[in-house]
Parts: structure tokens; sequence; C-alpha cells
DNA sequence: CAATTTATATGATTTTTGTCATGATATTTG
DNA sequence: CAAATATCATGACAAAAATCATATAAATTG
């Protein structure tokens, strides 16, 4: 098993904070577990007995409406911990997550993770630090979707996937998604959101290719997604 | 002015974490402060020297949308603190407090906030707890906004009025706010929320009385909420 | 208290979005 | 590789919601 001391991940995640005792410590009863694409690694309303520590492959953090359709609320990738919200307040989950790419995680059980939230507050302040920034971009999320129309959000979403997971050799948008994800992402329904990744090809403003999707004009596509 | 020590609110709020040497500090340099129903207490891209201790009154927190309109993102009431999660991770405020009632603040310095978060755990605690809570209330917000329909959610929010804010004497919602406010924290056009009130008015959901609303049916409105 | 402004209300219309139906492509599986 | 299944795509229509116009009521102000 892989320790964590040399793990290139734990640069990017809260565990950073952590000093080298600390990390041999996590390292010793932390469990590697690997994820195939579209298996669920918890789901809302469970308990957790730890954190995941993503160490490769992206995630979906969704939400069940009461319409029966998945709403997407966020993305975890690499470096990124799972279920940090549930640990620290010692409530169950409220979002399911899902591997959207075959995943690595760790699993670091909650004893370890309190202690070191306790006894080190380099860590907490970092987990604290993810915690604001998850807030921020969850209240920014609100005004988007209860303000904006569906295109603009769409707009706004592509970009946003552009910027954070980056494009592959050919230029296409690195992550791959369904149809239906991305409806359930923008907050859509299937058939709406497939209208309007025509129109955007029919427009010139992408190109897909299958599930992929390559972003023709970036800037076009910002401003569509100010609403213009 | 008053002392810290004896407010009656600080055992509502994160502050009740503190012990009597670290109350008297804080009551010696905080600044009371009296706002008017529609004055502003911080607008977004400010930056904060500090935290707001709510003694009395209810303030929206609201950010506005690419298209002008206000969104409110949530409302802020006695024994909360205003502007924690800026003063944690050091940015710069993300939504604007504006009063929606007259109300009584504290205005406490950011150096004793971070003194107190930093020397005492069980202060820290509470206001992590609250970050996470927040956070958990966004996440269903951002589901509600992109999945419900706007009768569903407007539903939503009225019996979430209900339960948070509670009644005056005669019955109606205590909280009064104008058509406008209310169509910003559901996320639709004031005309539109207008139409609906007066759907619900019809069906004998709610009555209404100038700005003031008494909801007749909860188990009615409950069920619309959910989408039935 | 009359005049002005602001908020509320409603109608008419357009735009946006959802739903249902159906066909075309992929993708999986025996 | 063919059959079955799932995904993607598009048309037709219905429903939801926004916008514009206009009227009425309420609040503010000189």
């Amino acid at each position: 098993m892989s320790k964590c001391e040399q793990c290139i991940v734990r640069q990017f995640s809260s565990l950073k904070a952590l000093n080298k005792t600390e990390l041999i410590r996590i390292s010793d009863c932390k469990e590697s577990i690997v994820i195939k694409r579209g298996e669920t690694i918890f789901e809302e309303g469970q308990h957790l007995d730890g954190v995941y520590c993503v160490r490769s492959g992206i995630c979906k953090l969704t939400k069940l409406s009461d319409n029966g359709r998945q709403q997407i609320i966020k993305f975890v990738k690499s470096g990124d911990l799972l279920g940090q919200r549930t640990v620290i307040s010692n409530d169950t989950v409220n979002l399911s997550a899902i591997a959207v790419q075959d995943m690595e995680v760790c699993f670091i059980p909650k004893r370890e993770i309190n202690q070191a939230f306790q006894e080190n507050p380099r860590f907490s302040g970092e987990v604290i630090n993810v915690l604001c920034n998850d807030l921020k971009d969850a209240d920014n999320s609100i005004v988007n979707m209860a303000q904006k129309p569906v295109k603009e959000r769409l707009a706004y979403y592509l970009m946003h996937f552009h910027d954070d997971f980056g494009l592959d050799q050919e230029g296409y948008l690195s992550v791959q998604l369904s149809r239906e994800e991305i409806a359930g992402m923008v907050g859509t329904a299937t058939e709406s959101l497939i209208r309007m990744l025509s129109e955007f090809n029919k427009k010139g403003l992408i190109e897909t290719k299958g599930k992929r999707i390559k972003i023709k004009d970036t800037v076009q596509m910002e401003r569509m997604a100010e609403g213009f």
C-alpha cells in the first residue's frame, strides 16, 4: 500500500498541513479503494465513518430532487477531500458521491481526522477554508440557478469545465458526461439540454463528437454565460 | 453601552462558547449600531474588519445577479453572526446584508474574533458548525432553485418563514417583505410572484392584508412545496 | 390633504422550458 | 455480429414564466 507521506496528491489537499508523524499515523490506517465510473462512493442520508481523499479521477456530488431528477451540486477531483462537512458536524451525508471517471480514493477513519483537526490548527484552518470556499461557490450557484435562464447556465458551466478540468489533446473538455448528467448539472430537462447543445453547435460555439465537447469560441461562450 | 456578558442573545450565537474573560474583552471593544429597515450593513465586494452580532431584527443576505435582480440567499436573525466566512477566510464579502426590520447589531473587530477563534476550540467549533449548516442549506437551495418550479419554491419559502420566524398575534407571518423582495427570494419576476400569490389566495391557501401574509392551510402548503 | 411617487395587481403577449412521441445512433450483451 | 438496450436527437405540443402595458392602491412628500 502506498504511503501518504509520499503521495503527490497530498500537496493539493488540506492534508498538506499535516506533519510527518501525523501523516504516518493516517497512512497506517487508511484504506485504498478503487472505484469504477458510475459506482457510488456514498449516498445521501448515509452515515460516514471517515473522509475520502481523492487520489485520481473525478466524482460528482448529487442530490435527488422531489421531481426525481438528480441535481449535480459540485465536482470533486484529485486532491480534494470528500465528506469533511459530514465528519465535522457529525451529521448524515447530504449529497451522494458518484464517480464520473475511474477513481482511486483513500478512506481515512473519522477518528484520525478528528484528532488531526483538534491537534493541528493548520489542518483545521485548511479544512475550514475549503468549507468557506464551498459555501461561497454554493451561494453563487444559488443566484445562477435562480436568476439565469438555462442557456446562460449551460454556457456558465461549460466554461467552468473548461477552466477547472482542462482539455484533452484534441481540445475537447477532458471530462465526459452524459447529456443527462449535464442536464442534471445545469438543472434542466435532458431534451432541453440536448436542444441547447445543438443550438450552440449550429452557432459555432461548440463542436461535439459523441459525448465529447469542444468549446470553439470561449470569448463568445463567456459572454453568453453573462447574459449577452 | 450594554455588556456582552449580560446579553441574552449571546446564548443563541457561537459566542456562547466564550468564557467570561473573553466576553469582557470583546465587550470592551465592540460597537453597538442601530440600523433602520432598508439600510445596508455591508455590500458585496467590500472588506470587513470584523463580524456583526445581531441583537435584534432581521436582515437579508443578497447577491446581485447579472440580470440586475437582487437574489436573497438567506435571512439572518438575532443570535446569528454576520460576516464570519469573510473574516475567517480573509476574503471580501460575497453577499450584501440589508435590514428588513430595524436592527440592533454589535460590531466585533476582526482581531478579537480571530483571537477567540485561535484560542478557544469550543468557539471555533461553534463557528465551523454554523458554516457547515449554511453549506448544507445552500446545497439544498441549489436543488430547489434548479429543479422546482416557481410555485413550489414559493410554497417552500412561505413554509420556511412560517417555521423559522413565526407568526404575529393575528396569525400573519411575522416578517413583512415587499413583493419584490419575495420575488428575489423565490428567484422569479415580481409580476409572476404577485400572480402566484393571487392564485394561492384564490385557492384559499393564504390570506393577504397589505404586505402581510397568513398561511391558512399549512398542510396543503407543505404538500405544494413538495410538488403535489 | 392634494400631488407625486412607489408598490401592487392584472391582462395580453412572447419567450422559455418541459413533456410526450418517435426515430436515429451508440453501446452493451448474449 | 446480431439483438437488445441505452443514449442522443428532433418535432410537436403544452405548460410555465418573463415581459410589456396599464390600472389601481398605498405610501410619501411638499
